[in-house]
DNA sequence: AAAAAAC
């Protein structure tokens, strides 16, 4: 079967030729077709199976005819997070190329001037995140009453997230008669009532998962004390033939200080997590792309449906909490039929965790030891509340380094740790690279690493020392994200902002009045390195 | 246990 025969005009076709494709996915080769007559689809397929194009495509064919009218968007294409929506949009442009079509890509974290500003001029193609969307709509933005065609893409996804009132407030106010196309990777009851409700008489498509993680991406599981698994993650980078990795954490904090850790190890790494401001976001996300950043540490915004092409590895520095996320993170690599490597760094205390995907997935993790590491249990009983996290035998001090100590007023080498360098002078025949990535740091201090005197006074002294800053309760519980963002950008600059002549003690009022001019006045923290 | 999404 060739995309020639499936009834796309020469336009699209030319545009599919020249990205070197020739033979339909299977999901293209039944949706294609089917979509281009008119019909609903109900598509059971994960992302890797060539979903995106399965609408994508035909929907440019059917757009090719007629001219959207201002703030009247002929099609409306939902998806749950922003990066999504964003590669949806480079479909279009891609696939699009030899066509006319105007489209607005409607997400949070840029400004409204310009999508307002598209929806003006009239746009054929309309994705969305469902809150900018919603947004918009109540401004009295967009027009929906002109919408020929929905896409709702990754639906169970959406239900995880708690879209799906918003989805069904969405798709309440469009048209009766329209085509929708509604994709899930599952159809667990509640994702089908939706689908019974938003589709009329629909061909029902499902497709294997794209060729099961197992067949194209080498998986292997390493047991690592908690506080050595950044080490271990080390190993695994400099032994590992990485052209490029994903690094995936449970939690958004973790994402950043990993991140911190492993460029000051001398990694050409990025960040990626929700809490970052958008631009931050595409920025890091286009370089990853295109090989400026090799390794890219990201929460599970990353986990499903990121398509990047030829990554080598997945690392999962946390055992993902669902185990479904597992087989999403580790399918980042081993797409297209390229092989990829999957490691995943588990505590002794994941050990549930590690044997729900084992059951998930059918199969047991090979285990690998790290040299010079040593290779706990896996821990399988109920982590009841104050029960003790294991920990290293050798371990001498209790968590110090980690959380006592203020970042800041750390001696530029010692971290967590002397004990750290007892373990590694004990392991330094093994683990030669360790030493020889040392010297890196000198050459790029990071901000921890400054000499003291260059740094506010103020960070000396304990976190819980600081003055008290003023939290404006009202905005942060209308916008509670918006909120910890704030607050988030403040303590860093606080990091590194001393007001000067006051010595160790600067009264709390002058703190308070200095900061509302402060961030606009400092260099992005990101400038100097 | 987390993450995702609106100014």
């Amino acid at each position: 079967m060739q995309f020639s025969e499936l009834g796309l005009g020469p336009e699209v076709l030319q545009a599919i030729s020249e990205v070197g494709y020739t033979t339909p996915t299977p999901i293209q080769e039944k949706a294609i077709p089917w979509v281009l007559q008119g019909r609903d689809v109900l598509g059971c397929a994960q992302t890797g199976t060539g979903k995106t194009a399965s609408f994508t495509l035909p929907m440019i064919e059917i757009l090719a005819q007629g001219r959207a009218r201002a703030r009247m968007p002929r099609s409306l294409i939902l998806e749950p997070t922003r990066e999504l929506a964003a590669q949806v949009a480079d479909n279009f442009e891609i696939y699009g190329k030899y066509h006319k079509l105007n489209m607005a890509l409607l997400i949070g974290g840029e400004s409204f001037g310009d999508q307002v500003k598209k929806l003006e001029r009239g746009v054929d193609v309309l994705i969305a995140t469902p809150g900018r969307m919603i947004d918009l709509f109540e401004r009295g933005n967009i027009l929906l009453s002109d919408i020929k065609i929905l896409v709702i893409d990754e639906a169970d996804r959406m239900l995880d997230m708690g879209f799906i009132p918003d989805i069904e407030r969405i798709v309440g106010l469009l048209p009766k008669l329209r085509q929708t196309l509604f994709f899930s990777a599952t159809m667990p009851p509640e994702i089908r009532r939706l689908a019974d409700q938003f589709l009329m008489n629909p061909r029902e498509i499902t497709v294997a998962p794209p060729a099961s993680p197992a067949a194209t991406v080498t998986q292997a599981l390493a047991v690592a004390y908690d506080e050595d698994k950044r080490r271990a993650l080390r190993h695994l980078l400099r032994t590992e033939d990485v052209k490029n990795a994903f690094i995936f954490c449970n939690r958004k904090k973790d994402v950043g200080i990993l991140h911190q850790s492993l460029s000051k190890h001398g990694f050409n790494a990025g960040a990626l997590h929700g809490d970052m401001v958008q631009s931050k976001r595409t920025e890091t996300l286009e370089a990853f792309k295109q090989g400026s950043i090799d390794l890219l540490v990201c929460s599970d915004v990353a986990a499903r449906g990121i398509d990047i092409k030829g990554v080598s590895h997945v690392f999962n520095f946390d055992v993902p909490f669902n185990a479904e996320d597992y087989v999403h993170r580790i399918g980042r690599t081993g797409r297209a039929g390229l092989t990829g490597r999957a490691f995943t760094i588990a505590a002794p205390e994941d050990g549930r965790l590690v044997q729900a995907i084992e059951k998930l997935i059918g199969r047991e993790i090979p285990r690998v030891p790290i040299d010079g590491l040593e290779t706990p249990e896996l821990e399988f009983e109920e982590s009841g509340r104050g029960r003790r996290r294991p920990r290293r035998k050798d371990e001498g001090r209790k968590d110090e380094g980690r959380k006592a100590e203020p970042r800041s007023a750390r001696p530029s080498r010692s971290r967590t740790a002397d004990r750290t360098e007892v373990r590694e002078s004990a392991t330094a025949g093994t683990m030669p690279e360790e030493r020889a990535a040392r010297p890196e740091r000198t050459e790029r201090p990071e901000r921890s690493e400054r000499p003291v005197r260059a740094r506010p006074e103020r960070t000396e002294r304990p976190v819980q020392d600081r003055p008290e800053r003023p939290v404006r309760e009202d905005r942060r519980s209308r916008f509670p994200d918006r909120g910890e963002d704030r607050r988030r950008r403040r303590d860093e600059d606080d990091d590194r902002t001393p007001v000067i002549g006051f010595g160790d003690d600067v009264p709390a009022f002058i703190l308070r009045a200095a900061r509302p001019v402060r961030p606009a006045a400092l260099p992005d923290s990101d400038a100097e390195g």
